[in-house]
DNA sequence: TAACGGTTTAACCGTGTGGTTAATATGTCC
DNA sequence: GGACATATTAACCACACGGTTAAACCGTTA
């Protein structure tokens, strides 16, 4: 986009990026307030149509910048080396550790997945098109592949890849639900370490045609990288 | 609540309610316009404020008509006759139909999930507690009697619960979205068919430790009642 | 130091929105 | 038919919000 952007992390105008995103991921682009995301960065709100021109370009920024690199990382994790069985594993994993690396990640896209009603999304068919679409087709490819080669049992890949993903997305788009229900809160390290490694198992139940040999694989995913990456 | 509500249904209240409903289904309670549900409605948006008072109290009658009765008839499908195996799948085709025949209550359902950041949803702790808080408590209870009886697998009940309802929700939240990835839509019938055998075997393959006894028992399921139920 | 470009601000503006009010319609009982 | 309660409306209001404007600030260079 911009050409050295991501240095100096206390201008005004990657300060204003960041409450962005605090803002958006909390109230949605509808929701928040140009106000509130001026006072939160310490700066005047015309700053902000100064830098961003309009809220609706401060949002796709902020999107932009939270997908930034992701797509690539999915992909590579699922064109990697190994069994296809092993790379969806990881990239199952891979899914998770993002949400859980970042509080605003999965409710920003919770908030983009509400908004799209039939054509009212500026930024949803860009979006479904360069970064959902792939990402979608690669992860069937993968499931097709592990049909085929008898590791996986006889699934339908387009269901299987959206019951991972919702398994997935769903644990953290609820978390705030989820708080009031259990009286605990879902973001602690404990509780994600207990949702990571359930999401593992539950996704190597769902797939492998040998369940036990999924299960092995998944607990050794698992020990392979005990710990989340921390918040950024 | 009042006292003959479900008759008359032209009557100016229920007609604001339903529209209502199909409005903040669409845009949440932030984004709903008064305005345009009065329109909606074919009323005058001062009569809305005469029969609800204000918005957020409109917002709460939406959201207790959409509930009204849920529990109930979900408590009641856990608390059934048969094996834990028989009644959790009957509550997640039963959870399933739910959220396929109302294009509108996942979405409302999701809306509040979003606004539901850390005490901001003046409704969230009721409907977490009255609603959401027994649910999960009894589906837990279910998936604790399989375990035990050696039905299920050596699961932890609470991350299972959340990854079935999280599988069963996340295809008609993201539904918008998956209609722009895929070119169909996901509410079409064929494609509801398909996701409600798909959703009926995930569950088996990942419950049952004799694996091959569950999915049977969900194609027993599935042929039991093959249609879905219309759009009330 | 004066001119200049990029940056930042205080003050303002138009509009959309939730909510109110006062007046009018409608029905019902005497 | 008149009194009275319930419905329903047109017109209005206050204000929050996204966006604008013109001036001030600041570092650099001549």
């Amino acid at each position: 986009m911009s050409s050295l952007p991501h240095l100096r992390l206390d201008d005004p105008r990657s300060t204003l990026l960041r409450a962005a995103i605090a803002e958006f991921a909390e109230r949605g682009e509808a929701g928040a307030r140009t106000d509130a995301i001026a006072r939160a960065a310490g700066v005047n709100k015309a700053l902000l149509h100064y830098y961003f021109g309009t809220k609706q370009a401060l949002y796709a920024a902020a999107l932009d910048t939270i997908l930034a690199g992701l797509k690539e990382h999915y992909l590579g994790l699922l064109a990697g080396p190994g069994s296809a069985g092993l790379r969806i594993l990881r990239y199952v994993r891979a899914n998770f550790d993002r949400m859980a690396s970042s509080r605003d990640y999965a409710r920003v896209l919770g908030h983009e997945m509400m908004r799209a009603r039939s054509g009212a999304s500026a930024s949803l068919p860009h979006m479904a098109q360069t970064y959902f679409g792939p990402l979608h087709a690669q992860v069937c490819a993968a499931l097709a592949e592990g049909i085929r080669s008898g590791e996986f049992r006889a699934l339908d890949p387009a269901q299987t890849a959206l019951t991972l993903t919702g398994a997935n997305v769903f644990y953290f788009i609820a978390a705030p639900v989820l708080a009031e229900v259990t009286d605990r809160d879902p973001r602690e390290p404990d509780m994600l370490r207990l949702r990571r490694a359930a999401i593992l198992d539950h996704a190597a139940a769902l797939l492998f045609e040998d369940r036990a040999a999924g299960q092995a694989m998944a607990r050794a995913l698992l020990e392979a990288s005990p710990d989340l990456p921390p918040e950024p």
